[in-house]
DNA sequence: CGGTGGATTGACGATCGTCAACAAACGTGG
DNA sequence: CCACGTTTGTTGACGATCGTCAATCCACCG
């Protein structure tokens, strides 16, 4: 989709689903840096090549716009700058909310603020969420192991602040508690 | 200096020493999101208001600049596009960097990553830096403890990859090990 | 029906946050 | 220059958390 190191000729625009941004360190190391919904304009053309790979997590749909490079001017052809400012606004926000999710200690803190999160993003109703997230990928997203989410998961579970109808259906029962947990207990 | 939530009407340029970007959340939650060095803007106007407060962590020295608005079309009077694209991929890039750090396994990880990506912007020679930061700071960017902080410094120390000469300085003796050590042992 | 990948659970040990005490550095006023 | 209070750094001890390894379960797909 976007390469890591790939030159900034396109940007996506999400239409439907969600994708991943990933991180490949030199040293081999993964990271996810954020995830995005639709609506989305992923890589937007900053700098002359690509920060991070993107990549489908489920059921993506795009379109794909060919981009100017901002260093060479701001592409004002088909869209206003107030859209273009949007844009980057939107794109790093999602980075500072995962590092606001990260600074938290505690998995718990970590994992209440991340679904907080979410559920801004792609809540359907009554706090059900479109949650075909894998635990592996939150995991990665949340600095902790796939053991770890699934269990904090459960717990959430056993103390009603949530509910999982299905794997990829979550459903948030206590907002306000969600809240509490995600300031660290 | 800059306030959480004030309107985007001024721009500052770091001439010297340190800033650091905070964001206050609603729970009264206090994160250190970023810290800025000679060279940066800071409170580009992507946005109507603030998204942190920033705030001098020593020996600050900057020039504010009357901003207009991203939104309400791009200020090409006195620079030009590619300065602004720079400066806000340079901000953004801060907030990708805490993001990469935290999410790191480990304290010693993150805070061999941290001191890599110091010695990246603040060096002076011989990987020594200008490390006029409390641990206090070091350590909510790092979503840690001060006296983790501490301690993972001292084992450092001992085991010879960094040294502290002074309170303000800290040398980087083996930016090799720190890089292995940032992998996560 | 077997195979595959993700999710789940248990057990264990290392890490790390917390509390507490203390030391060192710094600023202030005398 | 000294006395003092305040802030910051340092160290020890302890308990909770969390990463790891391993085994098992489950959903999905051929």
């Amino acid at each position: 989709m976007i390469e890591q190191g790939d030159s900034c000729d396109q940007t996506l625009e999400i239409r439907s689903g969600i994708a991943r941004a990933v991180d490949y360190s030199a040293d081999g190391y993964r990271q996810i840096l954020a995830f995005f919904f639709a609506g989305d304009f992923i890589g937007l053309p900053l700098c002359s090549s690509h920060r991070y790979s993107v990549e489908a997590v489920r059921g993506l749909r795009f379109v794909p716009h060919a981009s100017q490079r901002l260093q060479t001017g701001f592409p004002v052809h088909d869209s206003e700058p107030e859209a273009i400012a949007k844009a980057i606004w939107q794109e790093e926000k999602a980075f500072i909310a995962r590092s606001l999710i990260l600074g938290r200690v505690g998995v718990q803190a970590r994992v209440a603020a991340f679904l907080t999160y979410l559920s801004q993003r792609l809540e359907l109703a009554d706090g059900m969420l479109d949650f075909s997230i894998p635990q592996g990928d939150m995991a990665s997203y949340l600095g902790t192991s796939p053991e770890t989410v699934c269990r904090t998961l459960r717990r959430l579970r056993d103390e009603g602040v949530i509910a999982v109808p299905s794997r990829d259906r979550l459903q948030i029962l206590n907002a306000c508690q969600l809240n509490v947990l995600a300031e660290g207990e």
